[in-house]
DNA sequence: ACGAAATGTGCTATTATCGCGCATTTGCTA
DNA sequence: TAGCAAATGCGCGATAATAGCACATTTCGT
């Protein structure tokens, strides 16, 4: 028996075990494997390689696989079931100009990122950032919650409880020689973000690039946060880290004004 | 016996029904229609109830959807579907820079689509556009082929076999007073596009708005094209619309390059 | 050329699924 | 407030869909 969402419990009956599997082959297709093999699909899913070729061949009839010889991959039929969630959101319309008028305040790009599980997940941004682009994220790009700005910003947005079981079971690894492992020293971080109203981290994610962000309330309850990152020795510059800080938190306002 | 891309036939017994059937409740959440009760999900699918909240719970379970008393809709993870396909042709890292800067030679939005079926889907864009946005178009929101100056632009972009078959399939249907039903105009157009290397509608999608777009097509066979929007009236201009156009192909050129 | 890996697929036992129906709950309207 | 229609949750049994095994064939790499 599982309780989901405060509704009655879904328990194990509820759930289709076929579509389970095949969502997982779906979720096979991923940053670092976007490109797969049969095998590499079943061995990545754990399925019978019979019962992961019948689904991905489904997910090719479908139009969400395309198949070349032996490899297959996504189509952009797939960000279709994407959109749903964006245009629920209004993202396009309404919070990517937002996002795109206040990056122009200063320069950079600013993201928005909302939680999902034990991590965060980009759901807009705007602009051009100042920073080679290490990985270039994208919609759909995660990055982990505590030693990220905009992960801790998110976890500092979220009601008491539900913040503490992030910070609790939120995976904690090593991403630099900075990253702090001290769960305990992420806690009094995010809860000074909370205080303050925006988290600074410097080069615990990602070498040599710092990064801030704010938490985003709406009314309504929903939460998200927008963050910015730039090389480690432009955001040391207190005056510009401060005029970050102050955008960001007016744009905070504004997106939350939205959601 | 279906044939999908060029490999072995897919058979009747290669496609799991239930997956299919689960990912048909995973598209019912649309545009139109991004909160969903369950009988809404079952009319949407065809399915019968208990079976269409089998798999909805089943998303549920996996988090790609969440329920709200009795209103179900799609969660910040589904975003992360869509990511595996955005990072495999580095949109983000690659592609989105060179149209923001584009874009901001002609201060106006660039939009990049590929083809998905019959239809046009965006995969990425930048830049401000200078239209109010009447519906706000994202990462896979899907416009039609025929009507559209991107789409046409796609089509124009395909090798001759291809092209024909979407010239005589595509569906042709009103958007505007202004849009030519004459599958015979929007072919001779659609030439034009190909031998001139732009498309220009105006009118024919959206009231007062026109477009101009632009194929691509990589040595490695991948096509798509760029479009920009804005009212009518602005693109009427020659001499703004020339400039545009040169813009666009330009940039077109670079995207090639990268894809 | 050989061997390992991969592919396609037939087949059967099993089990997951489907859908019906019932009891209960919820929401709306008069 | 009462009544009715719509919606929900779920038990249950028949059966259709699935899983997985094994075999023949193909492909790839050394």
């Amino acid at each position: 028996m599982r309780r989901e969402g405060g509704m009655r419990e879904i328990t194990d009956r509820d759930i289709s075990l076929t579509f389970a599997k095949g969502m997982g082959v779906l979720k096979a297709f991923d940053t670092g494997a976007t490109h797969l093999t049969l095998p590499q699909i079943a061995r990545t899913t754990g399925l019978d390689r019979a019962s992961a070729r019948r689904l991905v061949l489904t997910l090719v009839h479908l139009g969400y696989v395309k198949q070349d010889e032996r490899v297959f991959s996504l189509t952009p039929r797939i960000l279709v079931l994407a959109s749903g969630f964006l245009q629920a959101h209004q993202f396009g319309k309404t919070i990517e100009p937002v996002l795109r008028a206040f990056s122009q305040q200063i320069s950079d790009a600013i993201s928005m990122a909302m939680i999902d599980g034990l991590q965060a997940v980009y759901v807009a941004h705007a602009g051009a950032g100042n920073r080679p682009a290490s990985i270039g994220f994208t919609v759909g790009s995660r990055v982990p919650l505590l030693p990220s700005a905009i992960g801790r910003a998110l976890v500092a947005a979220c009601p008491p409880d539900k913040m503490r079981g992030l910070i609790a079971a939120a995976p904690l690894e090593r991403f630099t020689d900075r990253t702090v492992l001290d769960r305990g020293a992420v806690a009094a971080d995010i809860a000074l973000t909370a205080e303050r109203g925006f988290a600074f981290v410097e080069g615990e994610f990602e070498a040599g690039v710092s990064a801030v962000a704010t938490p985003v309330r709406s009314e309504s309850g929903e939460t998200a946060s927008l963050g910015i990152s730039g090389s480690a020795s432009r955001l040391a510059d207190e005056g510009y880290r401060n005029q970050v800080v102050d955008t960001l938190r007016e744009c905070s306002k504004a997106v939350a004004a939205l959601l």
